[in-house]
DNA sequence: CCCCCCCC
């Protein structure tokens, strides 16, 4: 008996605070609640049994091993007590450690009669805080146990210090007036959390959550996966690696509430997220992410702000949106080869339009190209959807993109009833050039290359022009990584051996590579263009190589080769984007590819265009 | 500690 932790049940059922309970384990068996498999424990302290303790994600495994065989004596180091509908707790188990085996002790303990919650001992339940942590962890929480406050609210404890009188929210929340509560816990407004704070707490509701992705580079390997988490201030990213990876993964759902303390918090990088704050957390050891309540008022539900498909015209590239549309085309999964780094990308694209009959292109990669399957017809919603500008405007599915085939949202419905009707009676506007059907896409004349006509097609243009080489500007050859896909500048060791900072390797060789600086012509306008080293080999006729020894050895053949490109007419393949440098706000141009101008096919390509325009 | 989200 002194095994086990007396009354350690009906102590933190009422929300004590009971320190590593001793407990043991009676029966248990695997439930599946809103499709995650989890096991339901009898854990007994040798007076009452409780048949609600709940096991899930990392614990599964070790269970299903035969870990915590029936009659074994464990110490729950770590455990929250949770309470869901109609006032019922449920205790998870988070750390359990075997203190004796069950073949050891291999006989219940005591006579455990199932605990009641009637019993008078326990009048106070619902005033008590539901969730708690075992204060073995060092961690600012305790259990609040309040009073008057929380019983307003549905009977989750621990983080309901914010005061419930209806005051405007953005109050500091989570500092309590309580007595009881001795702890500087901060809970936080989401978009109030910053490196300065000592502790912080918040609680937001899952909005996003990436697959794990696994990564090997020089600094080397690992996984790692990240969620989105929101309140009614904003929105945060976490991430989570290697073993918080593996420890937090399984429980994070999207839709859920957690609340999270303890991490570190560092300043985001907009490159990387498109979530909306100037930091972002990264998930350590001494972390704490708990389930919490699903219903709490400061973690407004997941909402849709779906863009009406013509809309997305005005969006800027690497916006992120949702969007709603019935899927009219699917295409085939496609492999193609990522030219910088020869790896090699499955993509499947779909169409989608709405209302404003408007068509959209999306993309989807990886798995998700290959497992997506939707009809003709179906409405396809996609939260969190990227702005694109390739062939034309199109949306690119991310990692944080979450995909549904007809959702169950009133907005589904209308739409898929406007489509029954008008299906056959319809006039598409595409916004996205089709890649199977197009030829080189969209032609331009170069004073569209302009910061205000990029600025008003989302900073980012990619466009076939006709133009003629009018100066050359200053040419580059460079020492470049021989590794694949790594272009980086080499660092002359001055030993025969180059340094690679990006590969943290050094080489004795080296590939050369060229960039051209080139001013380009049409008739209404004249813009300088960057030519790397692929293309610039094409129009130069020789190669990286070549070139580098010619500079050297003969520079008179050098500059003759130069100058002969001037006056030289190509069409080119060019992508203009806006470049902010500084104070400074301009467009830049490089070029994708260069063909030669094949006169005969060039003065069809304008005869048709004089015929569309009825002339 | 990732940082890829790709394609013309």
């Amino acid at each position: 008996m002194e095994k086990l932790t007396q009354n350690a049940i009906s102590r933190l059922l009422n929300g004590e605070n009971v320190s590593k309970p001793c407990l043991q384990v009676l029966a248990y068996k695997r439930v599946v609640s809103e499709g995650q498999p989890r096991y339901r424990l009898m854990l007994s302290d040798g007076t009452h049994s409780f048949q609600t303790c709940i096991m899930m994600g990392p614990l599964i495994p070790r269970l299903e091993k035969g870990e915590f065989e029936r009659f074994t004596i464990i110490q729950l180091n770590q455990y929250v007590v949770n309470t869901v509908q109609d006032n019922k707790k449920v205790i998870v188990i988070l750390d359990p450690e075997v203190k004796w085996k069950g073949t050891e002790i291999n006989g219940k303990i005591g006579s455990p009669e199932m605990f009641n919650f009637g019993a008078p001992s326990n009048s106070n339940t619902n005033t008590c805080g539901g969730r708690i942590l075992a204060p073995s962890n060092p961690s600012p929480l305790r259990n609040p146990a309040f009073s008057a406050r929380s019983s307003t609210t549905n009977g989750s404890g621990l983080f309901h210090s914010r005061n419930t009188s209806g005051e405007p929210f953005n109050e500091q929340r989570g500092i309590s007036s309580s007595p009881n509560l001795d702890m500087n816990l901060n809970i936080c407004r989401i978009q109030d959390i910053n490196p300065y704070l000592n502790r912080w707490a918040f609680k937001g509701r899952a909005t996003a959550k990436t697959p794990i992705r696994t990564w090997s580079n020089a600094k080397g390997e690992g996984k790692v996966f990240s969620f989105d988490m929101q309140d009614d201030s904003g929105e945060i990213r976490i991430t989570a690696f290697k073993n918080e990876c593996d420890r937090y993964y399984d429980l994070i759902e999207v839709g859920k509430v957690y609340t999270v303390t303890k991490g570190t918090i560092k300043t985001a990088n907009r490159k990387f997220s498109q979530v909306n704050h100037d930091y972002e957390i990264t998930l350590n050891s001494d972390s704490i992410v708990l389930p919490s309540d699903d219903n709490d008022r400061h973690c407004p539900k997941i909402t849709f702000k779906f863009v009406k498909i013509k809309d997305i015209a005005n969006y800027n590239v690497d916006s992120i949106i949702d969007v709603l549309g019935i899927c009219r085309d699917v295409s085939e999964l496609v492999t193609l080869t990522q030219k910088n780094t020869g790896r090699e990308l499955k993509k499947r694209e779909i169409s989608l339009i709405d209302d404003t009959e408007t068509e959209i292109r999306l993309a989807f990669w990886g798995n998700e190209a290959e497992n997506f399957s939707a009809s003709e017809g179906s409405v396809v919603m996609v939260k969190k959807a990227r702005v694109s500008d390739f062939n034309g405007k199109s949306l690119t599915s991310v990692s944080s993109s979450f995909v549904q085939i007809d959702p169950q949202l009133t907005e589904a419905y209308g739409l898929k009833g406007w489509y029954e009707r008008m299906r056959d009676n319809m006039q598409i506007t595409k916004l996205s050039v089709n890649s199977a059907t197009s030829d080189s896409g969209t032609w331009r004349t170069l004073n569209e290359v302009s910061v205000e006509s990029i600025s008003s097609n989302g900073g980012s243009l990619v466009f076939s022009a006709k133009a003629t080489i009018v100066q050359v500007g200053r040419t580059q050859i460079y020492m470049s990584c021989p590794t694949t896909g790594c272009k980086k500048k080499l660092v002359d060791m001055n030993n025969g051996f180059y340094k690679c900072d990006k590969c943290q390797r050094d080489f004795d060789n080296y590939s050369p590579r060229i960039i051209l600086s080139l001013a380009i012509s049409d008739s209404l306008n004249e813009v300088w263009i960057s030519m790397f080293h692929d293309e610039a080999e094409k129009i130069l006729g020789v190669n990286g190589g070549e070139l580098m020894a010619m500079k050297d050895n003969d520079e008179t053949q050098f500059d003759e080769l130069m100058t002969s490109l001037n006056f030289k007419s190509f069409i080119f393949r060019l992508r203009s984007s806006i470049d902010h440098y500084k104070e400074e706000t301009r467009v830049r141009t490089t070029v994708l590819s260069v063909s030669p101008l094949n006169l005969v096919e060039y003065g069809k390509k304008l005869l048709s265009k004089l015929r569309e325009m009825d002339i």
